[in-house]
DNA sequence: TTTTAACACGAAAACGTTTTCGTGAGTACC
DNA sequence: GGTACTCACGAAAACGTTTTCGTGTTAAAA
């Protein structure tokens, strides 16, 4: 077991000084010929590459970036990161994941021990306790001390960095317009409470939608989930509160669910009340998952271009750390909206 | 914008030395406690924490471990990260992760520009690629250099390093058992070529089982996917070929699926062929996906815990990491196995 | 008063690079 | 033969730490 091959051991093997072999491997005009081939034939005998580590501290820039989101076994946040993987390795950077588990205080330790030299930025996805609790000290620290972050999906206007969002607002009008020109007369919403900024963004597009056909909104057909406890685990309470909802308002002929879950326990639930989808009811997911795909009957979804998120993201990024910081210039962020595409499959007409 | 605080930095500042400051910090008894005092408020005050890089190539240690997966949008390889991501975080290490995209090179591409000190060891499921082109010189020369490495799920027996595996025979054996004793009388195999270890296993294990029940396995019965190509894109010829086995076959009874897709295509063309499940076919999966919990009829799989061998497998590289490198000691090489577990759901009597 | 010991701190090396600058030897020119 | 270059290379600094080994000052002991 030999340790990794350095500079300092060619140098002393080939009795010439590191900096010799630093410029040889390099290709410098400075070195003759004679001594650039006999260096770099014994680097290349040796397998001698340079030490990451030493060049991140050198340099003052690790080549890393940083991606913080809070949960990865989710459809949604694995395709975003595989965009970022992909954009990142393509322009030479490695990805270090975190997760934050939802959770505020993994957020911020997470974040400190990335932010003390072993990224050169942040990609994030706010945790919901976050987003409750309101607290954005550590983003603004960490941008504060010079490292740039780039938001996706789960934002807050509250902070200045680079964004990339999916646009709720028009892919939910599109999902609800869609049911509304398929015939649906009275069509329900399944959301989340509202300090999750998407599920806000998606009931705002609801309303948009039937106030746009002259429908009007009915807030016994909303539904507002608190998704605070693992819906993974309590798909009972979740069923149970769909069935109220559908027992209540017998007429309802369409749905609209804010997530993939939420859509295909409500077709659970109107299957087991006798109703046939799509002939009675409609159903609408918004979502990027596999589930739909796969369910019976297929879902009709809105696709957020999870994997395009993060590739938007990474060059974002990216850019910014290589832009050059000319000193003084006026800092710009930019915010990307993705836009959504309706996935028409079985469960609407 | 003030970039991070140094040890110089504050030096400079309160007008002692690099050193003292160094002491102060960590609380050395060399420090007068007054000087102690003034650096630790400074420090403080300008919320100065090392530099990991600086730290890194001091100790010739990263702390940080690299992960390298096929693919991270599936729900087993996601679920392993997290349990790696657990338990590393606890311990103080972090992950980042590498993405071979069932490629060869692009795994060794990889593993190379992690191995230059960016980790301290690596956690890796080898590519469908490697696994055919069996050519794992790459392994080799990272754990030459004296990096750890830790493999799961799809490991290969050439090479010597720790393992974490789950026993796909004794879980294949279960399932198949499973359906003999709920009466099945025939029962077929949807299974990939033999290329991948856990496929040839996973096969073996329906072997054993109907011998041990004293069936005779009939090669008409098992159906070998060439999954070479991405079935999540050709769903339609993966359906066609269970199609024609189940034509081929109409006593078929029961259906074991070394995966989810597999497993749920095969429900999926049962009801088209108007057989009823558990009644008519019974079917059972190997996987830890989420598919199988939410399919109608919901999927009896046997789980494979892919978070546990996230776990096992980071704890195992840890604790060689920390295990303080006995010179000469001859190296020993651990293979954890996890149970599997078989989950009833409906599509099983 | 001299020796010794404790105390409090600083200088410097080391980790592995890259890069700037200096320098000795050889060559060409006048 | 003296000056001016080019050529080929080495020394040293820098990135930010930690740690070993001095060292000067002061107080206690002889």
């Amino acid at each position: 077991m030999k340790r990794k091959i350095t500079l300092k051991q060619i140098a002393r093997e080939l009795d010439v000084s590191i900096s010799t072999v630093s410029k040889a491997l390099r290709n410098s005009v400075e070195i003759s010929d004679d001594t650039k081939q006999k260096v770099q034939a014994f680097a290349k005998l040796y397998n001698y590459r340079p030490n990451n580590i030493a060049l991140s501290l050198k340099n003052r820039k690790t080549n890393t970036i940083g991606i913080i989101i809070p949960e990865i076994v989710h459809h949604f946040f694995s395709k975003v990161i595989r965009g970022v993987e992909l954009v990142a390795n393509t322009r030479g950077y490695n990805v270090i994941v975190g997760l934050s588990n939802e959770s505020f205080s993994k957020e911020v330790i997470n974040m400190e021990m990335l932010a003390n030299g072993s990224i050169d930025g942040f990609i994030l996805s706010i945790s919901k306790e976050t987003l409750q609790q309101q607290d954005y000290h550590h983003f603004n620290e960490t941008m504060n001390q010079g490292m740039p972050i780039v938001m996706f999906d789960r934002v807050v206007s509250d902070i200045n960095c680079d964004k990339v969002i999916v646009d709720d607002l028009d892919g939910s009008k599109k999902a609800v317009s869609k049911l509304v020109e398929n015939g649906c007369k009275s069509i329900a919403l399944i959301t989340t409470k509202d300090y999750v900024s998407v599920g806000k963004l998606r009931t705002q597009g609801y309303m948009d939608a039937l106030n746009d056909h002259k429908l009007i909104p009915k807030s016994e057909l909303i539904l507002k989930i608190d998704d605070s406890l693992d819906y993974e685990v309590h798909l009972d309470a979740l069923e149970n509160e769909i069935e109220q909802l559908f027992k209540a308002n017998k007429n309802i002929d369409g749905v609209f669910a804010v997530n993939e879950l939420y859509a295909l326990s409500a077709m659970k639930v109107a299957r087991k009340l006798g109703l046939d989808i799509p002939n009675d009811l409609q159903v609408i997911g918004f979502t990027d998952g596999v589930l739909s795909k796969h369910a019976t009957p297929s879902l009709t979804t809105v696709s957020q271009h999870a994997q395009k998120m993060g590739e938007q993201a990474a060059n974002l990024l990216i850019d910014k750390l290589e832009k050059g910081l000319n000193e003084d210039e006026e800092e710009h962020f930019n915010t990307i909206v993705i836009n959504t595409e309706l996935i028409e499959r079985a469960s609407t007409k």
